[in-house]
DNA sequence: ATTACTAGTAAGCGAGTAT
DNA sequence: TATACTCGCTTACTAGTAA
């Protein structure tokens, strides 16, 4: 949708035309959009080529409506500003289920990590770990995490090797509880390790490929 | 300010931006926004001039954070926003104080009417009515009192005349409380007539012109 | 008064490309 | 790799005006 189109329907939502009929002509629609009657006049013809607003047109003045679909299309919009302002405490992500290496299964098997997992968390994972790919520049997101406070899981040794610390934050997936793990040495990446209780491949009924909703909770 | 730019700069905060550099290049950027790295680029450019994000250009990478400007313009939609979805309960209004024609006080003065006033409002209120011109295209938000549960003050008569009934809404102007009085028959006009218990011209110290802020409130 | 078409002008876009 | 310039093309804008 073309931007400007959005900031008429706006207009014309603060006026009232959400479910009601508003009385505006298009020299007063201009003026609000500080732009000429014949701008306004033809971003009306557009709205309403899209079926974003409904007109009556009599000889003197038109009523004009927003639809349903105006209507949600401002609500998006509404979401993405309540995403910014008022959502601060958790981020939200669209990413797509990851065939992984099977490394987080030899990780998340490890009894230093489950006893934590356990205590710190309060649930053992299943094994292994549901690996999301994001979208590459939604990476950036994860930088909020840099400053926040994490559920933190110490390194702990074994008689082999060493097993670093790791970040966790609490999370869903499609509404699934459970956490995303970062581990502390790697740099930010673009896919994100979710452990759950559950077996989530099974219980979400997910395939590779499949596009999910993350959502990750932080404190500040 | 140019609706694409206003857009860009939604991107960049739904990113993080907010308090936040964030590592994206004008190709990704074009991406998030289905358009050309060209205009991106453009569009970063755009901004930068008008003081809304500041960016650090590297050789391979730029930073990018949006300003305190850039985080006041996206508060202020997402207010309009939050007007329209959410504040439902109230219509807010900018006007300008005007002179009445002394008819206000008339009215206010009426036994009839006060007794009913101080009953139902639980004031009595200060003789003659602030009366405020709204922009002409606003007085379709008085549509959205239409179909609203109303204070009614009924009519009544005297040995002269007729008194006609009036719709009441509690009101605040310039943060006082009050409320406004529409009277039943005649069509919605661009002034509020505004009472108050107290003498709002000296309270608030308005003159003719001033602008003021009127929010009414209603239930449903 | 309105809306909205036409036509000429201005602004925005993106391919190519320098840096 | 990047960013962002030039330039030809397209889209958007508004004055004039018909309906």
């Amino acid at each position: 949708m073309k931007p400007y189109l959005l900031q008429t329907l706006k207009e014309l939502a603060l006026l009232g035309a959400i479910k009601n009929k508003i009385e505006i002509s298009s020299l007063e629609l201009a003026k609000q959009l500080e732009t000429s009657q014949q701008t306004a006049s033809r971003y009306l013809v557009e709205l309403d080529k899209k079926g974003m607003i409904k007109r009556e047109l009599g000889i003197k003045k038109q009523l004009i409506m927003v639809t349903g679909i105006g209507e949600e299309k401002l609500q998006e919009e509404h979401l993405q500003y309540k995403q910014i302002f008022e959502l601060t405490d958790r981020i939200i992500f669209k990413g797509k289920v990851l065939s992984g290496l099977g490394e987080g299964r030899y990780y998340t098997e490890q009894d230093g990590y489950i006893e934590q997992f356990r205590e710190k968390l309060g649930f053992v994972p299943y094994p292994g770990t549901l690996n999301v790919e994001i979208e590459y520049v939604e990476r950036n997101k994860l930088r909020l995490l840099k400053n926040s406070k994490a559920i933190n899981i110490e390194e702990f040794q074994t008689k082999n090797r060493t097993f670093g610390s790791v970040r966790c934050f609490r999370a869903k997936i499609n509404g699934s509880d459970g956490a995303i793990v970062l581990p502390l040495r790697t740099h930010y990446s673009n896919i994100l390790e979710f452990i759950s209780y559950n077996h989530l491949r099974e219980k979400l009924n997910l395939k590779d490929g499949d596009e999910v909703k993350i959502v990750i909770y932080f404190e500040n």
